[in-house]
RNA sequence: GCUGCUGUAGCUCAGCUGGUAGAGCGCGUCCUUGGUAAGGACGAGGUCAAGGGUUCAAAUCCCUUCAGCAGCUCCA
């Protein structure tokens, strides 16, 4: 017996091997018809199955389901790799899921797939859909179902199944037509279901997301059940667009990026350095307000600096190549690297050889070796001879005899020589100005804050706009505190972030913990150290109530933290806000304070951006805003607009009083008319525009029009002085 | 870094299978002196990203480099 919990509270009982089409039918014909998938105890089936025997809650999704979508582009992913496999024979498959507006199927085609095949593959579709084949499913026990997937010749599913399934019994299929794939599902009932689709890009995926293994080909593609509700999404991402921060940005005047001074490396144009120095001023003031002390430290600091924090031997790669004074160093310098890693895996290879290229250094026949051993050999002769020539002698280098020594040898030479780095962070610098003096317990937490610029070399395909760059200014602070002070320093912390955001109207934001992973060698310090940290991070956010995710292998190499993550307007997440706790630094740096019992202790540190990067910040505002500032930020609060050169006279006096009360005023003076000349103020999104005409000048008033409210009346200029201060004073949400 | 796509006037883009460069907006000059999102006329402006190759001939075809876009991998 099955009995069915329906939605509206209902109860009905039905024979064992009721599909739940059958019960769909039994309710109405027109709901069997609508019928897209089924809920049962929360979990989301086929149709056609048959219901288990016992109770459970049970929910027809049609089409007015959010949940019949992902079911729906799932199906519709089976149908787009069923279209290529017609048109590209021996095409591999991979997977193809649904996302949240979206799916994708991998593939690998003998002859690559391209954007251009697009109407062909849509075509195909189109025939398929039309004929609207069912979706069967069907279960093979694993070798048979190993058997059948092999005699598909779809190698990849293969793969799959030995490395991920040996454990099942048996295996789900799903047959459309022709078409047989390895799936999980579910499905739609039948492909003509599936009311509008579009192919939307191709791009590269790796093979199980592994970047050691082979890349494939990503079809992206969105359905849905009614041509309207594309047109509708599609569109939804044309205005999405507009907000972008590198158009707006552009548009507005606020940054650029010139090829000739690098890519990565932001301009700020006037505009965009007026809203940058409102917010930094805006920051400023609140901590100092909260007991910080403001610093100021260089661009770039030794490289013996970074060796100890381990910022230069951790992510040399992701740096911009180190300057030793003497030209053979930086040479010997990658010999060392390179002879450090050793016996090390294929990924470490690549980084030394993506490091070496940049430096426009690799040894000679060094890509042609076939073995590491053959590899190593290569840049120790390199290195030896380069050596000789520098005529530098080093007993400990001619002395060893394998990788490790040879490297250690080289690495003391190196350590001696005259070498900066940029500096990939500012917390060395600031640690320094912490040892600079003897700290007691009484003068903790020590709160040194900077806008600190830094340089990190982002691999190429990274770049983006202002969100992703190589140069850019964190509004960074470090705190060194005793143990007792983490809970209250930590909590502050979060406190000022959550202030900042909610300052600027920021509520789209989710909290993430970044824990380390385990299994990751790419981490300093003891276990105990981050097991404290992370459980300390987990008790705060809990206690202030917050949603978030703990997410492992998102730690910083010196420990855990609470980032503050946005979506920009195609939806990709970027990090804002960070807060980091840390008890690594400390120690590489031997940092003391003298306590209570006048014996010395170990500080621990916090590290913190409300912001993250001034860069990020404000390429995110830009898009949070759409470019219209709120008028404290706005880079021009008001325009002037006279309604004819008559009135020139006057609006240079309304240009005056304004500008002697720091309001940023333009005065657009030209003889166009009118109309023409607020639209371009509408267009430079100016929070306000004052016409100035015969009643006013008369009167001595303004007409205030607003950017959102449009013409609100004439005032006294005295009125509307009150006004915009009062909204530049509250820091006033555009309206 | 990888896969795919793109690079033409300040901006957005057209320029079919090779025959020597175009539009709209913007900009400049002049006319127009106006009441809440585009008044009109005329004009200037391009080593077709850079370098190399194929060809009688290259914006167009091929190669390399640089830069950008989407995705993947990465992100202290």
């Amino acid at each position: 017996m099955v009995t069915l919990k329906l939605p509206d509270g209902s109860v009905k009982e039905y024979p064992n091997g009721t599909s739940a089409f059958k019960v769909a039918e039994g309710i109405g014909k027109r709901l069997a018809q609508a019928a897209i998938a089924v809920k049962v105890n929360g979990e989301i089936t086929d149709l056609a199955r048959e219901l288990p025997e016992g109770e459970h809650a049970f929910q027809i999704l049609t089409e007015k389901d959010p949940d019949s979508l992902e079911v729906l582009r799932h199906s519709c992913a089976h149908v787009m790799a069923r279209a290529v496999m017609r048109l590209f024979p021996g095409v591999q498959l991979a997977f193809g899921p649904a996302l949240e507006n979206l799916f994708y199927y991998d593939i690998q085609s003998p002859t690559p797939i391209s954007e251009e095949d697009f109407p062909r593959i849509e075509e195909e579709m189109r025939k398929i859909v039309e004929k609207a084949e069912p979706f069967e499913r069907f279960e093979r026990p694993l070798a048979e179902a190993r058997a059948l997937v092999a005699d598909l010749k779809q190698q990849l599913k293969v793969e799959h199944i030995d490395e991920e399934f040996q454990h099942h019994p048996s295996l789900s299929f799903y047959r459309q037509g022709e078409f047989i794939d390895l799936c999980r599902g579910p499905h739609i009932p039948h492909a003509g279901k599936i009311g509008a689709f579009k192919l939307l890009s191709i791009a590269g995926a790796y093979w199980k997301n592994d970047s050691s293994r082979q890349q494939l080909q990503r079809l992206y593609a969105t359905a849905f059940f009614s041509k309207k509700d594309l047109d509708e999404y599609l569109d939804k991402i044309e205005e999405a667009k507009k907000r972008d921060h590198r158009v707006l940005g552009k548009q507005l005047k606020l940054f650029a990026i010139s090829p000739l001074v690098g890519s990565g490396l932001i301009l700020w144009m006037p505009n965009g350095s007026i809203i940058r120095n409102e917010l930094e001023t805006f920051i400023k003031d609140e901590l100092t307000q909260r007991g910080y002390s403001p610093v100021y430290t260089p661009h770039i600091g030794r490289l013996e600096l970074y060796r100890t924090s381990g910022h230069f031997p951790y992510y040399r790669d992701a740096q911009f190549p180190p300057m030793y004074t003497r030209p053979a160093a930086g040479t010997l310098d990658l010999c060392q690297y390179r002879l450090s890693l050793g016996e090390l895996d294929e990924k470490r290879e690549t980084e030394f050889l993506q490091y070496a290229k940049l430096a426009y250094f690799v040894p000679p026949q060094y890509e042609q070796a076939a073995t590491q051993a053959e590899k190593l050999e290569m840049v120790h002769r390199y290195a030896d001879q380069l050596l000789g020539v520098m005529q530098i002698d080093l007993p400990d280098y001619r002395k060893a005899t394998d990788s490790k020594s040879r490297s250690d040898a080289l690495l003391k030479w190196l350590s001696d020589q005259e070498g900066f780095l940029l500096k990939p962070m500012n917390c060395p610098h600031h640690i320094h100005i912490y040892k600079a003096e003897q700290r007691s317990y009484r003068d903790l937490p020590v709160r040194l804050a900077e806008f600190g610029t830094v340089y990190r070399y982002e691999q190429t395909g990274e770049l983006n706009g202002m969100t992703r760059v190589r140069g850019f200014t964190q509004d960074d602070a470090h705190l060194f505190i005793t143990p007792e002070q983490v809970e209250s320093e930590l909590r502050a912390n979060i406190e000022l972030v959550l202030f900042v955001f909610r300052s600027l109207g920021l509520n789209d934001y989710r909290v993430r913990l970044g824990f380390r992973d385990p299994k990751s060698s790419k981490y300093v310090g003891a276990d105990e150290d981050w097991n404290t940290a992370q459980a300390a991070l987990v008790e705060i956010v809990k206690s202030l109530g917050m949603n978030y995710t703990a997410e492992e292998g998102e730690a910083a190499f010196y420990g855990p933290k609470i980032d503050f993550v946005v979506k920009d307007c195609i939806g990709r997440d970027w990090q804002l806000g960070t807060v980091q706790l840390d008890y690594n630094l400390p120690k590489r740096f031997n940092l003391e304070y003298i306590g209570a019992d006048n014996a010395a202790h170990r500080p621990i540190m916090i590290h913190r951006a409300p912001f993250g990067s001034m860069e990020r910040f404000m390429g995110i505002l830009i898009e949070h805003f759409a470019g219209a500032f709120p008028v404290w930020l706005a880079p021009e609060q008001v325009r002037l607009i006279t309604v004819s050169e008559k009135f020139v006279e006057y609006g240079k006096k309304v240009e005056a009083e304004l500008k002697s009360r720091h309001v940023r005023v333009r005065g657009d003076f030209r003889p166009d008319k009118m109309g023409a000349k607020i639209r371009e103020a509408q267009m430079d999104k100016i929070p306000y525009m004052l016409v100035l005409g015969e009643k006013e000048q008369a009167a001595g008033t303004v007409a205030v029009r607003g950017r959102t409210e449009g013409d609100l009346g004439a005032v006294p200029i005295a009125e509307f002085i009150a006004r915009i201060e009062n909204d530049i004073a509250t820091k006033a949400l555009p309206r």
